[in-house]
DNA sequence: GCGAAGTTGTGATTTAAATCACTTTTTAAA
DNA sequence: TTTAAAAAGTGATTTAAATCACAACTTCGC
């Protein structure tokens, strides 16, 4: 391993660290690591559209990336973010079809890609790992699920204080602009910054340059 | 094979059509089969509730099986619709979380069950059934970011424009009632009725005994 | 530290669609 | 075949939230 360099080196550690991989023999893995490209991307590059053919697998070993649907008139909905040492662009490359959504950085990111016929030899050469890929599948089933319950259920007070309380058992300070926030929930800029500045004045939340800070839980959980 | 009777046999053909088991041999498949209880079950009968633990994977061998979301008040919406020879209730037995959703059996049906543990036995033994069952998770994952994308993204008309195209590439004459409509576009009866209505007046859509009949699809489609 | 870009705050207006309250029609069961 | 139950049609009303149109703040890169 001593031909990788540094910068490298820094990023086959954080490959070890992704499930899907972990198991391999060091051997293997290095092997595969050899079939990886490594992409460094600018904030907000985008990484592939909804209804091209998906052809690569990423991995982000740097920054984040935003997975999101775009209406003709420019809107869009988030459907989430991913950080390292997560991975997207599989769900194409397992059948077949066009992308289901949008992918860009956020930040300025790092990420490796591995082209189709690699990530599918990986799959039949390794069918442990169709059940670490089966995980996260599931979990992106759940997250969806949960969004159309909220569409279809909750109104945009709901959807706000539902997202931010589930934002808060991811991260502390959650700093996002009220546009967003807008984005992840479905809704409007403006409709966003009118909740919000009511749970401040009901003194559940409180704003600060960390972005929200949760005061009242129970309160915010009273609007689910 | 001779044990079985005629009623089993014709469900043990069934069993044979199901993509994650067919490829099994006969032999197994038949302890398998042992493994499975059958349940004959009446029209609108609950199968599981959103919440609950998972404890079982549902195989549908004849009738028509429902999973939706409900709300508090009442309401639902309808996720997707389950026929032979299609399974269901895997997601809880995959990540051990809760069930996501619920499921009723719509018309009355005859379902086959599989524990918990049989079923998780069944995934180690048959690896590549894994990549099966990913199929089936890839296409609950398309179908759901369409349905988050619809909601954020289309109104109503273009909602229930976008469904009858849909279920009309899956069957000829759409029979729902505009209520079971509404739920699966996650609206209320009464809009629903308006706009098929207007639909009608338009001549863009027909209605007969045997359902929904599109007569210009092309029409149709602008309104997506 | 300054200016431009990006965010946020806020009133006024519009709009789509939910809700309410019935009637009429259709379907299925006794 | 009557009648009960379910489904559909329809006007009127209400409502939440989008949209519009700015002003006022923050940030942040030079």
């Amino acid at each position: 391993m001593k031909h990788l360099t540094d910068k490298k080196e820094f990023d086959f550690r954080i490959l070890k660290t992704i499930p899907i991989f972990s198991e391999l023999p060091d051997s293997r893995l290095e092997a595969l690591f050899e079939k990886l490209k490594r992409n460094e991307l600018k904030r907000n590059t985008c990484i592939f559209l909804e209804g091209e053919p998906g052809k690569e697998f990423f991995i982000v070993a740097k920054g984040k990336v935003k997975i999101f649907l775009s209406s003709p008139e420019g809107r869009e909905v988030t459907l989430t973010f991913l950080e390292p040492p997560q991975f997207f662009g599989e769900l194409s490359l397992l059948d077949d079809l066009p992308r289901s959504a949008s992918a860009r950085t956020v930040g300025s990111s790092i990420l490796y890609s591995l082209r189709k016929e690699s990530f599918q030899n990986f799959l039949t050469e390794y069918p442990q790992a169709a059940l670490r890929i089966l995980k996260t599948t599931t979990e992106m089933v759940r997250r969806l699920t949960e969004q159309v319950h909220s569409l279809v259920f909750k109104d945009v007070q709901g959807r706000v204080a539902k997202k931010i309380l589930d934002l808060s058992k991811k991260q502390i300070g959650i700093k996002f602009t009220h546009q967003e926030l807008a984005n992840m929930i479905g809704s409007a800029r403006e409709t966003v910054s009118r909740v919000i500045l009511n749970l401040e004045e009901k003194r559940v939340l409180k704003i600060n340059r960390d972005g929200i800070q949760i005061l009242q839980i129970h309160e915010l959980e009273k609007l689910l």
